[in-house]
Parts: structure tokens; C-alpha cells; sequence
DNA sequence: TTTTAAATATAGGTCTGACAAATATCTGCG
DNA sequence: CGCAGATATTTGTCAGACCTATATTTAAAA
């Protein structure tokens, strides 16, 4: 017997349950691909209703845990961690934390700048022609004119996640998802309005050029130029919105 | 009327309207704080029936994205985003995918020393007192030769998460986070039986030191050792299977 | 004999309707 | 005026049923 039912206070069945569920998952007592009892079974076994057992099973499902499967053959899964799976939860938490400002955008920029240094010279000591090819597709598309202000950023984002690809270190790739997609968006959003294409675009080339000379010196001083830039770009953002206020109510 | 209901095909029903949900919150259709309609409600407004909805409301509180509460006053909330949160989940994910052995070992130190040489020189720039202290209390502890070794990788976790906080910036802590919950356990996990608990803790020193002087190149210095210090563990960790492996069918 | 099509059994997906539990608010009595 | 109890609202749980997808088995047809 895997799972056992201990001693619940009555209340908030459901989460115990998933945590029970959860917990076996952790620490291998249920294996990936392995198969969960049948619904009512669990039901059964924890002394619960099915729609609880359901609802224990949904909590599982969302942390992409488990994954069902109907028919004969079917049932609930231990699933298989995968990176992507997570990425996409992270980005997607990451994304509401910086959209509730719970970050600065300096403070941003700043990670940004050491991360992302760390990932150029990485790219450098071991250049991967297929990466910079990637990265000079977008290089490309960034300087076409006639791009709008959201594909010019959304380009922006695949360079910078095809720079963290070329590293080709798997952890370092995983916590750099938090940049590629919550943080590189935010600081677009603020700032691309100021922003001149060809500077950015002729930056992304010396990164790339940088690494694919082996030069991780070359790369590291480019990409600290494109983020004085977009910090420049801020802090004139500011500046304008303050004059604008002040312009605004001087006879008040 | 802030949630529609969009022509849905006739499957995974409950999925959708979480997602539908979701959407609502992220991109601020849904405030934070802000009341959800209440389970019947939105049972009716969807045209699905109330078991449904709750499988979708848990799938987004399996996600942190909204909190219920009973009685008059109660309701599903949308909940304000917590880096707290957020950290727990992606200690797990990455735990999972650790344990799953999803990522080399080598890969894993590389993250290590190239990320937490970022928090030293951070942490230098600006020596906060605090958590100065917090530090200097884990090598106390470490330095108590009756530790288990579980208290010791637990302290261990807590010096470098004290490291990490020390670099007063938001987003790069949340970056490490998977590093302190994921990575260092599971580095500590293969090397600690080889390792000299003297060593370690006086490298720890050697880090807190240098930040404690604003000296940014011993810290970092100081850390370089360390890993190589684990690195040359896990190294002689392998030999020393490979050895056994080698001994136990030699006739073979 | 082989292939194809239909029946069947299994397990998740959804619905209806009900009661339990928590809790803010209202009501009436001291 | 203050406090205890009734009340209403909303989530939490339950029971049992039916629908739907799908692998397997069985039977018919080529």
C-alpha cells in the first residue's frame, strides 16, 4: 500500500489528499509512468468521494504533476518532470510578480547584466554554430523597418534565449527563464518606445560576433553597452513623465 | 461582464475555463484582491455545472493564482503574487527534475559557480550586517563537530541562502532560489561523505570574510576553491564506484 | 486465414441535487 | 447599548448517475 490515509482534521480534504499524492511523488514511492490507483479507488482507500479525489487529482494536474488518460488503458500518471513544463510556470508566475511591481526595474537591469554576462561567456568558450545562426536570423529581422514594435521585441527575446541556449548548461538554462520571458519582456515594454532599432540591433551583432570569435571580452562589453542603453532609456523615460507632470499643473 | 464564454468544444471543459480564467488575471482583467463571482454564478454564466467550476478554481489555486474563503463575506479571491510562493514551486519542479537526473552534476557546479560568484561580488559592493550574522551563525554551526549530516548540509543551504539574500536584489533572488533549494542539496547529497566539514566551513569563512571586507576577488576566490573542492569530490566519488565496480567481478 | 467491423468493458469527464461547515450580518432580548 | 442567537451566504463535501473516449475482444466478412 503506497498511499495511506493519516488521521485528517475536517477540513480541506482535498488539498490533504493532493499533499499525501504530492509527497509519494517527491520522494519516489510513486515512480514516473507509473500508474495511480483508479478514481474510486482512491476515493475508496482515503475514504472520500470521488469528486474530492477529483479535485485532489486537478491540484496535481496543475502543477504538472500527473496527466489522465480515458479508456481501458487509462487512469492518472505520474508525469515525467520536463523543463519546458516548468519554464512555462515560471515565466508565466514571474510575469504576474513583475506586472504587480513587486520588482524595480534597476534592480532588473542589474540582473540582467550579471546573468546574462555570464551566459555570453559561456556561448564563448565553446561558440555553437547552430545557435549563431539563430542568433543572426533575428539580428536580421531586428533590422528590418518596417517590423512592428511588438515583433521588434518578441525578436529581441528570441536573441537573448537563443544567447542562453548556446551556453548549453541545462540549470543555468532553466533559471535564465525567468529573464528570457518575465524580465527581458518588462523592460521592452518600458523602454522601446525611446529606443533606437539600429543601436540595438548593431549591439546584438557585436554579442554575436564576440562569441563567435571566441572573444567572451568582445561580447561581455556589448551586451554592458545595450543594458547602459535601455538603463539611459529608463531613466529618460522617467525624466519625461516627471516634466510631463510637472507641465502638467503649474498653475495649481 | 468580465468573463466570456467562448465557443467551447465539448472536452477538457473544466481546463478551459480555468485557462479563460487565468487569462482574466493576467493581463489585469481580474485586480488583485478583487472577488471572484461566486462557484454558482459562475457555474451558470459558463453554462457548466458547479463541480466543473471548482476543478477549474483548483487547478488556480493549485497555481497560486486565487485563495478561497467561506461564509457571507467569502469567496475565491484573486491572489496577490508572492515571490515566497513562487520559490517553493520552483524548489519542487527543479528537485523533481534534479532527482529525476535530468541535468550532470558537472553542469550543476558550473551553474553553481558561475551564479553565486554574481551574489558574492553583489553582496561585496554592499556588506549588510544583517546578514553578515546570519552567515557568520551557520559557520558556528558547521563547526560543531557532533552535527549530523543532515544538519550540516541543512546549514550549509542556509550560509549560501544567506549569500544570496544578502544581494538586496528581488529578481536575482528569485532566479537562485532554484539553485539553494535544488542544486546545492543535491551537490551536497553526492559529496558529503567525502567531504572534510573543516574545509568547507573555513572556504565559508573565507567567503564571509572577503564580503565583510568589501573584497570581492577573495570572496569569489574563496568560492572558486569550494567548488572545485566539490568538484574534486564528486570526481573521486566516481573513481570510487568505478573501483568497486572493477573489484566485484573481476572473474567475470 | 486475414481483415475489418461491431460489441464490450474500463476509467476518466461531467451533471444534478443535496447537505455540512464556516462566518458575517441581522434581530431581539436583557 | 450590548450581547446571544437566528439567519443567510458561500465554499466544502458527498452520493449516484450518465456521458465519452479508448483498448480489447469477438464476430462477421472478404
Amino acid at each position: 500500500m503506497i498511499l495511506k490515509y493519516d488521521e485528517v482534521v475536517r477540513s480541506g480534504i482535498a488539498k490533504q489528499v493532493a499533499e499525501n499524492i504530492r509527497s509519494a511523488i517527491m520522494d519516489g514511492r510513486l515512480k514516473v509512468d507509473e500508474r495511480l490507483p483508479s478514481e474510486e479507488d482512491l476515493a475508496r482507500s482515503f475514504g472520500i468521494s470521488r469528486p474530492t479525489v477529483r479535485e485532489a487529482l486537478k491540484r496535481l494536474a496543475a502543477q504538472n504533476l500527473i496527466h489522465s488518460k480515458r479508456g481501458p488503458t487509462g487512469g492518472n500518471f505520474v508525469k515525467r518532470p520536463d523543463p519546458e513544463g516548468l519554464s512555462k510556470a515560471i515565466t508565466g508566475a514571474a510575469t504576474l510578480l513583475v506586472g504587480v511591481g513587486a520588482f524595480d526595474i534597476e534592480e532588473i537591469i542589474t540582473a540582467r547584466r550579471e546573468t546574462e554576462t555570464i551566459c555570453c561567456r559561456l556561448a564563448a568558450e565553446r561558440p555553437d554554430p547552430a545557435y549563431l545562426a539563430l542568433m543572426e536570423d533575428e539580428i536580421r529581422v531586428q533590422e528590418d523597418k518596417s517590423l512592428s514594435d511588438e515583433d521588434f521585441c518578441a525578436s529581441d527575446v528570441r536573441f537573448h534565449r537563443a544567447l542562453v541556449d548556446s551556453t548549453g548548461n541545462g540549470p543555468l538554462k532553466l533559471m535564465m527563464y525567468t529573464v528570457i520571458e518575465a524580465f527581458i519582456p518588462i523592460t521592452n515594454m518600458i523602454v522601446f518606445r525611446v529606443r533606437e532599432r539600429r543601436r540595438v540591433a548593431s549591439l546584438h551583432r557585436d554579442i554575436l560576433e564576440g562569441i563567435r570569435a571566441g572573444d567572451a571580452a568582445r561580447a561581455v562589453a556589448a551586451l554592458g553597452q545595450l543594458l547602459d542603453y535601455v538603463s539611459q532609456s529608463y531613466a529618460a523615460a522617467l525624466q519625461a513623465r516627471e516634466n510631463r507632470k510637472l507641465a502638467g499643473s503649474p498653475e495649481a
